[in-house]
RNA sequence: GCGAACGUAGCUCAGUUGGCAGAGCAAUGGAUUGUGAUUCCAUGGGUCGUGGGUUCGAGCCCCAUCGUUCGCCCCA
């Protein structure tokens, strides 16, 4: 009898060598959030299943990974995090002091066919400004981004960040009269645009009550690349400022090259009630990196009143699949300062009594208690990333003394192990 | 859900028309009985994803199933 050793389905196994990788990546993150003054919390991967529910309707349930606990609750794995978010923020908002500035790097999942950039379990970075009705909001969270983004070695000419805003589609929706209960359609629409013909566009457009004028009308705003253009032809509105105003405050921040004006970039999420952006790799041969934007009305669909919210999504799927691409991976090896190695079981007592001491004195020191040949232990010694190798032989203990090995220059000294507290790895 | 390819040692992969299960790297031991980059030798390691079928004989052909990858579809 045996069990299958593979991980379930969409999961995925990290050993030491993806563990590292993981933990450089979840350092930038979080080193990112913290200097942007955002506090980390955290909930449980375990949500009420109707959190989602209420959210999206029955339709996502198929997407979730959900069952019936033995007390017959009806569980989920959280699919994303910012239900959870609204759900901590809800239980104590009359506590809580805003703006708030929180972010998480939660393990999510979804029951899904998988595809290039998308498994069913992911670390998903979410960065939340809460309460923050300004647009100075929507500027942090595309800072903090683009400061994680650099902090990989990102830059403009390899990642891009495509902003428009919902109150735009609106109002150019008004604009060509489209049937103003079928935005929300009409923007699902729009989102496929590029994923299918433009006969079918068409067809799916006049299905949500667009006439073929109005479809012409709204291909030529779609085709537009520069907020002038969408200007001249739709007029000043409150959209268009807020846009100008944001790309022109990124500029000041000298984060202006990441960032484009993209009328196409909708979202598919319902919530969205602004500013919507979506990182992107400068090939576009992957699917978005980021995607976020602000959600006035969210935390209302819960139950309490509406807060602004602006906020991000960041998998470490796609980023990880970029880096790769484009050569930027570090090179991460095992960081260790001390090899203890007693050359035998008499020497034995002695390591340990000397890791400890040197463990205590805030070293890093891994053992070697396989007695096997010096040129066996050496190896090993390397292989975990030693600075230094403490020979511990007979002869020299017999009189007091170790070995001490720089790994790295290959040189070595007799020291008394009277003085090995001391010592320090570099 | 649809289509295609793939699944053989710890890893990367060969395996011819159906005829003894292979290589490189890694591991372990030795050459070198107390010192890591080179070299040489040896050793261990396999339900050939799984289950059926055809056949004297299947890693190879057929069916099913599971998994992986890619492209659609769907969706963040």
């Amino acid at each position: 009898m045996s069990i299958s050793l593979q991980p379930v389905k969409g999961t995925r196994d990290f050993y030491p060598d993806d563990m590292r990788l993981r933990n450089w990546l979840f350092d930038i993150w979080r080193n990112a959030s913290r200097r942007f003054g955002f506090e980390e919390y955290d909930a449980c991967v375990l949500e009420s299943e109707e959190l989602y529910i209420r959210k999206a309707g029955d339709e996502i349930t198929g997407q979730l990974y959900n069952f019936e606990d033995k007390g017959g609750r009806r569980i989920a794995l959280r699919p994303e995090m910012t239900p959870s978010l609204a759900r901590l923020v809800l239980q104590r908002q009359s506590s809580l002091t805003f703006p708030l500035k929180w972010f998480s790097i939660p393990q999510c999942f979804r029951y899904e066919r998988m595809t290039r950039g998308r498994r069913r379990e992911h670390f998903q970075w979410n960065a939340d400004i809460v309460g923050q009705p300004d647009q100075m909001a929507e500027l942090e969270a595309l800072s903090l981004l683009l400061t994680a983004m650099r902090m990989m070695g990102l830059g403009p000419e390899h990642i891009r960040v495509h902003v428009n805003d919902r109150r735009l589609l609106d109002a150019i929706l008004d604009h060509i009269q489209a049937p103003r209960e079928n935005h929300l359609a009409v923007m699902v629409v729009m989102d496929k645009r590029d994923k299918i013909t433009p006969e079918e566009l068409n067809r799916l457009l006049e299905e949500q009550g667009l006439s073929p004028e109005m479809t012409a009308r709204l291909n030529t705003f779609l085709a537009m690349r520069s907020l002038d253009e969408v200007l001249a032809e739709l007029g000043e509105c409150e959209a268009i400022a807020s846009l100008r105003t944001l790309l022109e405050r990124l500029e000041q921040s000298g984060l202006g090259g990441y960032a484009r004006f993209d009328i196409t970039v909708v979202r598919g999420l319902s919530y969205y009630t602004g500013t919507v952006f979506e990182v992107r790799d400068a090939g576009a041969s992957l699917r978005a990196i980021c995607g976020g934007g602000r959600y006035d009305s969210l935390l209302s669909t819960f139950g309490g009143q509406d807060v602004p919210a602006v906020g991000f999504g960041f998998g470490d799927v796609v980023i990880l699949e970029l880096l790769s691409d484009l050569g930027l991976l570090p090179q991460l090896d095992r960081e260790l300062e001390f090899a203890v190695i007693p050359f035998s079981q008499n020497e034995a007592p002695l390591a340990l009594q000397i890791a400890q001491g040197l463990r205590e004195q805030g070293r890093t020191v891994s053992t070697d208690f396989s007695y096997r040949k010096l040129k066996k232990a050496l190896q090993r010694a390397d292989a975990t990333g030693a600075l230094k190798a403490l020979l511990l032989l007979p002869d020299e203990a017999a009189q007091g003394l170790a070995v001490l090995r720089d790994m790295k220059t290959r040189t070595e000294e007799t020291v008394p192990l009277a003085g090995i507290m001391e010592q320090k790895a570099d």
